[in-house]
DNA sequence: TGTTGACCTGGAGTAGGCTCCAGCACTTAC
DNA sequence: GTAAGTGCTGGAGCCTACTCCAGGTCAACA
């Protein structure tokens, strides 16, 4: 498989896919002999599983770090391992966030329809969910 | 209350609360006579909100849009509910892949940790479930 | 009155993650 | 044999969201 190729299939530009090879992200490219960098489908399974990484918050130098590791083979399974569960905390702790965020909006929504279905302006102190200490506030035009 | 303890009560740095102010996240700061930023307690609940719609992945630039509609008052209240209706979409898309990635990695983890515990190596097509397309593959280092 | 600390401005620099470009090489189909 | 399509390289450029800096002002306190 040629660039292209790979491009289509793991939906990330050609630019991109030269990118991670020169940092290290994708390894052991192999070329033909017109120069083509040539890839093996196994390439696929990593290359999801940095999209996976990445849509997680991970920056690709740490997974730089941990595709360095892989290239040592079996004996980083522990450190590899570890990487992960680090990772998986922040995973936990972003999805926890994301929730509260979540569930922000929809009430500040809530509030929005709430006040247009009345006719009525956005209530005084409707941004209270957003603060920590605030008891009233005038709040002119709302957030 | 000056920029100081502004950044103090909201975690953000002097320098981003006077970038958000030049871009138009922050708007109508009052000035002392020394030239000083006065900031009403009013602002920390919208720089609360645009923390949350921050950490949901909305850009600035969208923001300040919110934020320009903001300051031309009720009469935008549709508008902007529908910014935070769109944008809630988009949360909610988010929390789900955040949640498939969160249990693919979990998954992976569990790979590490069987292999760790038999004392093998990670198993042939351990990745299969970062592909979409895939029977078997060599798999030399695993990812 | 002098010093210290907080604040001001404009503008440059940075980090991360790409993205684009020029100029050239190779392959494939007609 | 030639044109189109795909690929190559090195390096510059771009975007977002800050962050830092120099050189200056102002206020509060001893």
């Amino acid at each position: 498989m040629f660039i292209g190729e790979l491009s289509k299939q793991t939906k990330l530009s050609i630019d991109t896919l030269r990118y991670y090879e020169k940092i290290g992200l994708i390894a052991n490219v192999t070329r033909d002999r017109g120069g083509r960098r040539v890839y093996d489908e196994s390439l696929i399974a990593w290359i999801e599983f940095v999209k996976v990484l990445k849509a997680t918050g991970m920056p690709l130098k740490h997974m730089v770090d941990y595709a360095q590791l892989r290239q040592q083979g079996p004996q980083t399974t522990q450190d590899r391992m570890s990487i992960l569960q680090d990772h998986f905390q922040h995973i936990q702790t972003q999805l926890a966030h994301l929730q509260t965020c979540h569930d922000l909006v929809e009430a500040k929504i809530n509030t929005y329809a709430q006040a247009l279905a009345d006719g009525s302006n956005i209530p005084i102190g409707s941004c209270n969910a957003f603060t920590a200490t605030n008891e009233e506030k005038t709040n002119e035009h709302s957030s």
